[in-house]
Formats: structure tokens, sequence, C-alpha cells
RNA sequence: GGGCGCGUGGCCAAGUGGUUUAAGGCGUGGGCCUGCAAAGCCUAUAUUCGUCGGUUCGAAUCCGACCGCGCCCUCCA
């Protein structure tokens, strides 16, 4: 059995408040985040929730819990709003017939960059992940079942969850059920018996993408029913933290629990975890503002994959984060402050002593912080307080143990940037070219290798004991 | 119209009743170091937490109103 040492206390949605975390089995979590609609790259808000997830994984994992981490990718049934709202549209299907390729050709592209996104910004590919197409027999049985057990009905070829036959819907997202027919957006569709029933099951001979199952034929399955059957497939009833974007707190996840609960007659997961939004330059991101950036936009102005990470996983999941690029040349600065001191501790050449009570209690604060509710912020300015601390000490003595907290650091929280070594040669040869400069007061030849390093992205410096340098690129 | 949440220095961002007369980062001014830089160090930088009231011995932290901002109010609207 798994002795997790770390022991989170995480806020629940639901419940709206902390709990500490308790999980079907001991020391292991099994953990589901809502992944992206691929029709479209997905933004930097949507890798804010993607990273939350990741930061949750990675702080389990280095907290000894064995963590199962999944996530979906939709490629099916997530309708949303044409631009001028006044129809649903599958958006993948629009995207192929716009490009004039298959919706599966369409996914592949976007999921090809995906991933390649992910690996730029240093996420941990999630132990499970899945495209919703791939259980299209799991929501079907899911769909009989709940037909069969009287919650969803058959209307018209479409088969809707009904709202009323489940109790606790409105729970999690504290909506009242008598309150949501009171929006600006009624629903007049008449073949569902309650304005506020949802879809389970779609027939349309003209959609792209369908199957002939035993609920019909040219089906496909509505949008929140990939969730709650894939994690029915991998999880069965255990799971332990259902993870998302707050807006996938209404109708996304009310509904997830409404279809799997019925189903199951268990809870669907035992915490709620949503992150809050991304704005941008204070106000709400969006494709039509001209600010939804993807992660290429920000490197194609320069910034890596690391400052963009270091950006999104900067403030508390449970606040509403503030994008600029204001805050990616701050997170440069930051990030080049860190990696300096890496440095200067990689120099330490005789690193005798280990004083680890000194490091110690940054490490213990830094364990309290990341416990409680992920309280990245804090952590964060604990592992400057070090930095800064140690200085003013001297690295010697504190070096090795240092360095040992500081690749913790990274394990949880994924920033630094791994060194290549492959031209360390030439380098080498150029510092000692332009020490010879030096000492022949040839200013002119030593500032002009230098920039030339520079240029190369080689920051040098030079102290009493001798010229070190950095990447700084 | 309804539900939920937020508003802290030039910027980002912690803190949610008394060890905080408000962490940490970035930026900026001054100083040290340096051939000059860079890095690093020292030092300065919110009597104040959207506004106005209230509760309390005591509030950024609780309550009310107002202002501003964000998410949601469902599938062929």
């Amino acid at each position: 059995m798994n002795k997790p040492w770390l022991k989170p206390i995480f806020f629940d949605t639901l419940r709206a408040d902390l709990f500490p975390l308790k999980t079907h089995e001991e020391g292991v979590v099994r953990m589901y985040h809502c992944g992206p609609t691929l029709y479209s790259c997905p933004t930097i808000g949507n890798w804010r929730s993607f990273l939350f997830s990741d930061v949750l994984r990675r702080t389990l994992e280095w907290g000894g819990w064995k963590v199962f981490q999944a996530m979906n990718i939709t490629d099916v049934g997530h309708m949303r709003e044409s631009d001028d709202s006044s129809l649903k549209i599958d958006p993948i299907q629009e995207k192929a017939k716009e490009k004039g390729l298959s919706p599966w050709d369409i996914v592949a592209r976007y999921e090809k960059q995906f991933f390649s996104d992910m690996d730029s910004l240093n996420m941990k590919k999630p132990t499970h992940m899945s495209k919703a197409t791939k259980h299209i027999d799991d929501m079907v049985s899911m769909i009989r079942e709940l037909v069969d057990k009287g919650y969803a009905y058959e209307s018209n070829g479409n088969i809707y969850f009904s709202v009323k036959s489940f109790k606790k819907y409105g729970n999690l997202s504290k909506n009242l059920i008598e309150k949501l027919d009171l929006g600006h957006r009624i629903d007049i569709n008449s073949e569902k018996r309650d304005a506020r029933d949802f879809a389970l099951w779609k027939t349309d001979p003209k959609h792209l993408m369908k199957w002939d199952t035993e609920l019909g034929c040219d089906g496909f399955p509505g949008w929140h029913i990939e969730c709650s059957a894939m994690v029915n497939s991998l999880f069965g009833d255990k799971l332990d933290i259902h993870s998302g974007g707050e807006d996938l707190v209404f109708p996304h996840h009310e509904c997830e629990i409404a279809q799997s609960e019925a189903f199951s007659g268990k809870k669907l997961a035992g915490h709620w975890m949503h992150c809050r939004f991304l704005l941008v330059d204070g106000g709400k991101m969006g494709k039509s503002l001209g600010n939804a950036y993807t992660p290429s936009d920000i490197y194609n102005r320069g910034f890596n994959g690391s400052e963009l990470r270091y950006s999104l996983i900067r403030g508390h999941y449970r606040q509403p984060l503030n994008f600029s690029f204001e805050l990616l040349k701050d997170s440069r600065s930051a990030l080049k402050r860190l990696h300096n001191f890496v440095q200067d501790l990689d120099d330490v050449k005789e690193a005798n002593s280990h004083n680890h009570d000194f490091v110690q209690k940054y490490k213990d604060s830094f364990v309290d912080f990341m416990q409680k509710d992920l309280d990245v912020p804090q952590a964060i300015a604990v592992v400057m307080d070090l930095v800064k601390d140690s200085r003013k000490k001297g690295l010697d003595d504190i070096a090795v143990s240092a360095k040992s907290f500081l690749s913790e650091v990274n394990e949880v929280l994924g920033i630094f940037v791994k060194q290549d070594s492959s031209d360390n040669q030439k380098i080498k040869e150029m510092i000692e070219e332009r020490n010879k400069a030096r000492d022949d007061k040839d200013w002119k030849k030593a500032d002009c290798i230098r920039d030339e390093l520079l240029g190369l992205g080689i920051q040098i410096k030079d102290s009493s004991s001798g010229t070190t340098w950095n990447k700084i690129k």
C-alpha cells in the first residue's frame, strides 16, 4: 500500500469549502480533467486550465501519491452557438466544411499541434488520454441504461436527460432549477418535456460524424455524456478529483453529475476543482477581441514555453489571472533570477558541508503552501526567499541541499529549462580568448567577444574567481 | 432579470478578525562591486487594501449599499 507524505487540502466546488483529499484507495488518486475540443488551437486561457491539472498531478506525484490522470479530447458533439448566435453548430464540422477536409482530419491536425504545445509548455502527458469517438460504445450503453431506469427519454429520434428526475441537479453550480428558465435564453424546443432537459444523443443524417448503434441510425452523442462515459470506462465509480475551467461548472459538470450518478447510484467525484479564467489586459479574452492568443502567438513574439508556463501557473488557480505581455516580461526576469541562482549553485566548486537545516525550513513552507490548496504564488515566494537569503549567507555551505530542493521545486512547477551543453568547448575557448584580451587591457576586443557570446545566447559574468557563463535563451 | 466570484503599491500577486503599522516577483531611484558591463549585494519605494457607511476593544479581512470586473443561466435559440 502506498503511503504518501503529502496531505493535501483542496477546495471542493460542490461543498464550497476546503477539505482534506480523501481517495477511494489509500495513496492513489484518480483524476480527470476536461480537455480541449479540437476545432482550433487551444488558447492560452485553455492552457491555464490544462497546466493547472499538470501542477496538481505533479504536486501529488511529488508527494508520494500514485496518480492516474485522465484527460479527454473532444472530437464530437460539443455544439456551440454560431457567431451571430442564431443557431447551434458543431465547430469541428464547420471547420471541416470550410477547409474541405473531413472532421477526422481536422481533429488530427489540431491534435498534433496540441501535443507539440503540451511539450513546449513542459506539461507531462496525462497518463490516460482518449478521444470521445473512441468511447461511443460506452456512451451508448450508458444512455441505454439511463433510458431503462427512467432518467432519460427518446423524442423524435433524440434522447434527452430529464433534469427533474435527478433531485441534486443544480447542487454543483448552485443554480436553482426553478430559476433556470427565467434567464434570457428560453428554450422553445418542443420535443423536450422540459426546457431544461439536455441532449444525450442526437439523430441527424446530415451530420458528418455519425454512428449506427442500438440507439438507431445516423446518431451522434451529446457533449456531456462523453466525459461520464470515459470516466466510467477508466475508473468505474472511483474518481477522486474531477477538474476543469470555471466555465464548465454549468452546464457541463452539472450534467455529468446527473448522468453518472443516475447511472451508477454513486457519487461521480470526491472533489471538484475549477480554475478561474485567464483575463487579458484586465478584461475578457475572446477571438473576436483579437486577444485569444495561442502558445504559437506568444512564441512568435519572442517568448519561450518556460516563460509562458511560468506566467500561466504563477497565480492562484482560484483567482482570475491577468495576462499581458508585461506579465511575460516580468516572468522572464524572475525566471532569469532563478536560473542565475541555479547556475551559481552549480559553480560552487567544493560543496563540502551539507547544511540541510538552513534549507529545510524553506522546504517545509513550500510543502505547506502546495499542500494547502495548491498555493503556487506563496510557494514561489518561499523559493525567492531562499534565493535571497542564501545569497546573503553564502552559497558554499548550502549548495548541495539547495540544489536538491530546487530540483524538487522543478518537479512540482516544471519551470526550469534544461541546459544544453552541446557546444561548451567553443564557448570555453571564446572566454579564454576574451580573458587574454582583458589581461592585455584590449577592452575593445574583450567587449567584442562578449557581444558575440551574447548573440549566441551566452551571458558571462566576471568575478574574482574567474569567468562563468550561462545560457539565457 | 437570476446564481456564483473578484476589486490590495507604477505593474503582477499573497494575506480573509489581533505575531501583517500588508509576503513575494517585476519595474524604478540611490549606493557597493566591475576596466566598462552583466550577475550579485545594500538601500528606498502602499500609514494603506474600489467607494461610502456599519459591527467590533480591534477589519484589507465580518455586514450593508453603491461603483467596476469576471464566469454561468443548456444542444439545432
